[in-house]
DNA sequence: CGAAAACCGTGACATTTGGCACTTCTGCCG
DNA sequence: CGGCAGAAGTGCCAAATGTCACGGTTTTCG
């Protein structure tokens, strides 16, 4: 609201294609990129295959690519992109972070592996990108960590600054047991495991106890 | 949907801090970032080893952390800052792509890796750090691709009488998505993501969500 | 000493989850 | 053709989970 001010003198707007198989989320992308009229989008497809094409006829500053299509996927397109293009800007968007697909979208050369649920954050991210960063939601932060540290070696994010007490309760977690059984096992009443956990999940930035087992066995 | 909106305190003033072995840079660095008076800085240091008591003082929304200092470095600096604080935005600035780092940066839980001298786009960048993303300079992008390991394995422990659909439900419980966001990565009902759940569950003889990460990965 | 942190506990509360019943649509097999 | 299984959906319900705000004890450390 009160932001107004354009911040860069930039006033030329920043122009994007769309490519998702579903012609909704292409849709409704485009009303909320455009709302603001520092994006316009010159061209949409629910065909990855049609991506590269349009990307061509186009030229547009940044290729929208969802990275789970049908029958092309989005690697793949964007693979045809930069083949014509070393310089193009291709960023991902994708559902759910998949740690997978993020490191041969890297390895491809893409400028973004963005959220397309959060959706006020993409004009930012765009014009980041812009800029010539590379921006990757946070969502996918914690798998590119995990990937980062596996590659480096065993650097436990759990156990960070856990107490002893938090600790165990992670563990038995990781063992599969909920909270009753927790409190049994420990002689401890269920409403302090559950501060426990509480207290993990706020240490370690995570949601919820899976998550929990999941770093846990890494 | 992030789960970090936590105390942001809202908004237009981004607070940061800045620790940075040579005081000229860091008084430039200040320069240009007050200049639009959308970022604060609330904090400088030349020494690493007084970045984590500086954080811990000023609480900014973001640290920014040179990474190369002489006794403390920022690596040091972050590790202490992250834990004490999980979810604690840390920022390191390079003078150009020393990819060795990275990686490390990355596990560490680094939500952006910048170059300092394209200090047009350092704002941009910040911005999209408060959006929740993480932003890398171009320059340092080739050495992520390289992670490209082994990410390949899948697991597959479970019974395997599972449905296709079933299969990928597992997987994203493995991943750590709940339920609302699994409907939204796969286009389903929430109502359907747990009916899906509900067989998975019947099916291995599990009693949770979080045992079928655990099976999932082991 | 006094402050801080770890630890244990309670109770209220909202949200998430898992189970169950029942319907619809599709493609496939005998 | 009927029957069946997978997939998807709805609605309802109870249990499990997570958060918050407390109060209490003990230990550690400056």
């Amino acid at each position: 609201m009160s932001a107004n001010a354009n911040r860069t003198g930039n006033a030329h707007a920043i122009t994007v294609i769309i490519v998702d198989d579903d012609p909704p989320i292409v849709q409704s992308l485009r009303t909320i990129l455009e709302a603001r009229g520092t994006v316009q989008v010159v061209g949409t497809s629910t065909e990855g295959s049609a991506a590269a094409d349009l990307y061509a006829a186009s030229r547009p500053d940044i290729a929208l690519l969802d990275i789970r299509m049908p029958h092309t996927s989005g690697l793949a397109a964007a693979e045809r992109i930069l083949g014509g293009d070393p310089n193009a800007r291709v960023v991902f968007l994708t559902t759910f972070a998949d740690d997978d697909y993020i490191v041969r979208a890297l390895a491809l050369g893409a400028r973004g592996y963005l959220i397309k649920q959060d959706v006020a954050t993409l004009e930012g991210a765009l014009r980041a990108v812009m800029d010539g960063q590379i921006v990757m939601g946070a969502e996918v932060s914690g798998r590119v960590g995990a990937l980062a540290g596996r590659s480096l070696e065993g650097g436990s994010a759990l156990a960070g600054s856990l107490t002893e007490r938090e600790r165990e309760v992670a563990e038995l977690i990781a063992e599969g047991l909920d909270n009753r059984e927790m409190a049994a096992a420990l002689y401890l009443s269920e409403g302090t495991v559950r501060n426990h956990i509480s207290a993990i999940l706020q240490k370690c930035g995570l949601r919820n106890r899976t998550q929990i087992a999941i770093a846990w066995w890494r």
